[in-house]
RNA sequence: GCGGGUGUAGCUCAAUGGUAGAGCUCCAGCCUUCCAAGCUGGCUACGUGGGUUCGAUUCCCAUCACCCGCUCCA
């Protein structure tokens, strides 16, 4: 779509919710506030419904997953332990060549003594590439630790690289990897190539090592990195962090320092443990919640798209991790092909489970009146993937100014309850009766090979986390011994909706221009919502035919309070009958009933009935309205 | 955060260094026997704060918000 008409479309959207009490600004009468929107009348009734539709859904007609609404604000704790207060924490820069803004943990500057670096810069321009020195380079890596400490002891509030620690671990455990003895030559020049416009060097060690040995530093004992864009000299880092910070208590100090919560997943976590005793629900089973998370985004953009205080939709699914499942059913079942994999079954790997997951989520959309055809789902590829996530899908709506992710449908495997078991203390182990059992009778040697693969994983994940060699070791003998006697870490499939996203697409969706000719010849163009019955602010509108007949009105008056006990009605005398349709075409009402004279017997055939109007295509039908409930309910879902 | 653009009524837009006008919407009344008919009347605006000026909606500066680009998106 060329970019002028989708902005065009996006504006005449932007102003029809807030002509007709969608979507407003968010204090409006004080010059507004970026990133904020407030929902009109109109607006509740469908983010309502969207809710309610997702919470029954999930909830309600599943007998494996319970729901929570934990508090906003939580121990800052959690925030560690997930990782958010580190990555969170996006000190940015700015290009002084080419004005561009570059993620300074994308361009890492290091404070440290000049000479450190000279011996480093040297050791990179004499060493052969294809001749790696592992054992060289650790003895340099102590080294540079050795002075961030320092560094950080005399002179905290140097611009150090945001976690200078994790990168140190990073090129610690890449200088003992003894899979690694060749480093590709280096590119021919800085000038911008284009795989480096997205170079992360916490995520690609090799391209950090070859930063290190050709990049400039300067008299400060700055070690630079030029954008990477220009080679352009950048500005120092301005810090930027995405969650929100306040404190608890009247009292202002850094130790009151909380957050308000940046997503809704980590309550879940949290209170795993309480939910498993308290809900008589076993593995697999899932925990559900609703509610507020915000973020400080550098850019909000797109109307409410990316808002700083928004609303998720969340699901943490528990599931037994694979070499669990193997033990019980003796394999463990994978994707056959794509599409829905049907009712789940006790061997379903994470594979199968994460594709469930993605199915049973499309499927939702489709009910709620998305089709497939406006959807697209997006397998992340493997270097996009968070750490720890095994698999993500998001799932993609076509807005009118892109392609942009609804939901996201993330593998996590045990990472963020064993997180929490690392940093709680406190063991966020289940017990499964049945694997006990089916282990007993798994012959020796399948026990060994199930033992050594699950060893292997917790060990991996512990190694990663920074955690000694030795002591990994201990904790992940401990885990596989816990296994061999039932007990383990869930593993987790995440479907994570953002609810705001998603009454967008249903506005932008249910959107429709149409421009008719009257009898006069006259052309009008008429905005009408195209929502599905089942997230309509209104379901139907209620309309005497003339409002200066006292019995059609008190006819009409009638049928509304009859009506209103069961749907959300919207009564309307003023005007003629068709600028009253108009009016509730522009708003999504589905359906209109309009008392008439034969409603009141001038027809004594039709006596009581009444004419109901279809938004979509402005056909009529005459009901009884005795059967009208009936037929409403039928017709909304 | 940087660069560019915009900011007048609920919406879409005018005009103007001497404090603003239209269309649509909305409200009230009349009328109206099914798709924004008609008539009458009515409500509502210069984003905010400074400066220049006798006087600023208009010129200047700042600020805020929105749009576009950069950037980012667990």
């Amino acid at each position: 779509m060329a970019e002028p008409q989708a902005n065009a479309w996006m504006e005449k959207i932007v102003s029809l919710c807030k002509r007709r009490g969608f979507i407003y600004q968010s204090s409006e009468i004080y010059g507004g506030i970026g990133g904020f929107w407030d929902y009109g009348p109109l607006g509740a009734e469908l983010k309502r419904n969207v809710k309610d539709l997702w919470w029954r859904r999930l909830v309600h007609q599943r007998e494996d997953v319970v729901g929570l609404d934990a508090t906003i604000i939580m121990h800052p704790r959690i925030w560690e332990a997930s990782g958010h207060v580190d990555t969170f924490a996006d000190p940015m820069s700015t290009c002084r060549h080419c004005k561009k803004l570059v993620r300074s943990d994308q361009v890492i500057q290091i404070a440290a003594e000049k000479e450190w670096f000279l011996t480093l810069h040297n050791y990179f321009q004499k060493a052969q590439w294809n001749q790696f020195d592992p054992g060289k380079l650790r003895a340099l890596v102590r080294e540079l630790k050795k002075l961030v400490r320092e560094l950080k002891k005399c002179a905290p509030n140097l611009a150090l690289v945001r976690n200078p620690d994790s990168v140190l671990n990073r090129l610690t455990r890449l200088t003992s990897d003894p899979t690694i003895h060749y480093v590709p030559p280096l590119p021919d020049s800085l000038a911008p190539a284009q795989d480096r416009t997205k170079f992360n060097p916490l995520r690609d060690e090799r391209l950090f090592l070859q930063h290190l040995a050709t990049e400039n530093f300067d008299a400060t004992g700055l070690v630079y990195f030029p954008c990477p864009h220009c080679g352009g000299e950048l500005t120092d880092p301005r810090p930027f962090n995405l969650m929100f910070k306040t404190t608890v208590g009247p009292v202002e100090d850094p130790d009151s320092l909380a957050y308000l919560r940046p997503e809704t997943a980590q309550a879940i976590f949290a209170q795993f443990k309480n939910v498993l005793e308290t809900s008589r629900q076993k593995v697999p089973f899932g925990i559900a919640q609703i509610g507020k998370a915000f973020r400080n985004e550098v850019t909000p953009r797109n109307f409410t798209f990316r808002s700083r205080e928004f609303e998720q939709m969340e699901l943490e699914f528990f599931i037994r991790p694979d070499e669990a499942v193997e033990a019980i059913c003796g394999h463990v079942a994978t994707p056959a092909g794509p599409g829905h994999p049907g009712e789940p079954q006790p061997d379903w790997g994470w594979q199968m489970w994460h594709q469930y997951w993605v199915e049973e989520r499309v499927r939702f959309y489709e009910s709620i009146g998305l089709p497939r055809t406006s959807l697209e789902a997006y397998w992340q590829k493997p270097e996009e993937l968070a750490h720890y996530a095994r698999a993500c899908v998001d799932i993609l709506f076509k807005f009118p100014f892109g392609t942009q992710e609804l939901e996201g449908i993330a593998a996590r495997s045990d990472f963020d309850l064993s997180q929490h078991q690392r940093c709680s203390g406190k063991p966020m182990t289940v017990f499964d009766e049945e694997l006990k059992n089916a282990w007993a009778r798994l012959p020796a040697d399948q026990q060994e090979a199930l033992g050594r693969r699950y060893f292997e994983t917790r060990r991996h994940y512990l190694l990663k986390m920074g955690e000694p060699a030795e002591k990994a070791d201990a904790l992940a003998r401990a885990d596989s011994d816990a296994l061999a006697r039932g007990w383990y870490i869930p593993h987790v499939i995440e479907p994570s909706a953002g609810v705001d996203r998603l009454i967008l697409a249903l506005i932008c969706h249910a959107y429709t221009e149409l421009t008719e000719t009257d009898a006069q010849g006259r052309s009008e163009s008429r905005v009408l919502l195209r929502f599905h019955p089942a997230v309509a602010p209104v379901k139907v509108g209620v309309f005497p035919l003339l409002k200066n007949r006292p019995e059609l009105v008190a006819r009409a008056r009638a049928v509304r309070d009859q009506l209103r006990d069961r749907f959300p009605v919207f009564y309307d005398e003023s005007g003629s009958i068709g600028r009253r349709y108009a009016r509730q075409d522009e708003a999504g009402t589905p359906f209109g009933v309009t008392i008439d004279f034969d409603t009141l017997g001038e027809t004594p055939a039709l006596k009581d009935t009444v004419t109901v109007r279809f938004r979509d295509t402005g056909q009529q039908e005459r009901a009884p309205l005795a059967e009208l409930p009936v037929w409403l309910e039928a017709h909304l879902r």
